[in-house]
DNA sequence: CAGCATCCGCGAGGATACTG
DNA sequence: CAGTATCCTCGCGGATGCTG
């Protein structure tokens, strides 16, 4: 309330929402991979080093419900699933570089 | 590791030094309230409504030892004590108004 | 392979009482 | 006024086992 139109209001500033749907320990690094493509659960298990099923279960899903990542279902068996950034997703690269480049 | 001169190594990146100095819940908010002159203890527990004694004497002190803030004793009776930002303080603000205006 | 249910440990932060 | 000492709560993340 202190001015009127400030870059930094958490509607109008892309980085406070990024922010804020990476919070927490894996996910910059799930999107930063995912930047590379498609991602599969089991791989990220690998990739992560330290991750368990379920930190990683709970990061994907809430990453998911932000709108950042697609869940794909290849109805084979057994199941696979990959992960994709959605059209919101990649329009947050740019913001997302700029946040990795400041550490 | 993968480039020699990175602007985002944690030696050479002072965004990426005061991020973690200021990582709590009331740092932030102490650090800009820093800006406008010293501040005293029974201010800021006025000031960042929600923080208790604990809480802000655990910030204080951490910022102290970050070098941020210095300790000031004002020697009268009931004793005074002013924090300021220190010059590494000073130094930081053009960072901090980036990170700010980031989010 | 992918994911959920359950249990556990830890650290941040809050509440309150006591001290110089 | 400016803390310190305890105690408590809560959420994140780790470990493990079960299921489709």
């Amino acid at each position: 309330m202190t001015s009127p139109k400030n870059t930094t209001d958490a509607e109008t500033c892309p980085a406070q929402a990024l922010l804020k749907s990476l919070s927490g320990k894996y996910k910059p690094e799930i999107f930063r991979l995912a930047l590379e493509g498609p991602l599969r659960f089991s791989g990220l298990l690998r990739q992560l080093s330290g991750a368990n099923k379920q930190s990683l279960s709970l990061a994907l899903k809430a990453m998911e419900e932000d709108g950042l990542l697609e869940r794909i279902v290849i109805q084979i068996k057994p199941l696979h699933i990959e992960y994709t950034l959605t059209e919101k997703g990649q329009s947050l690269i740019p913001v997302f570089k700029q946040l990795e480049h400041l550490g």
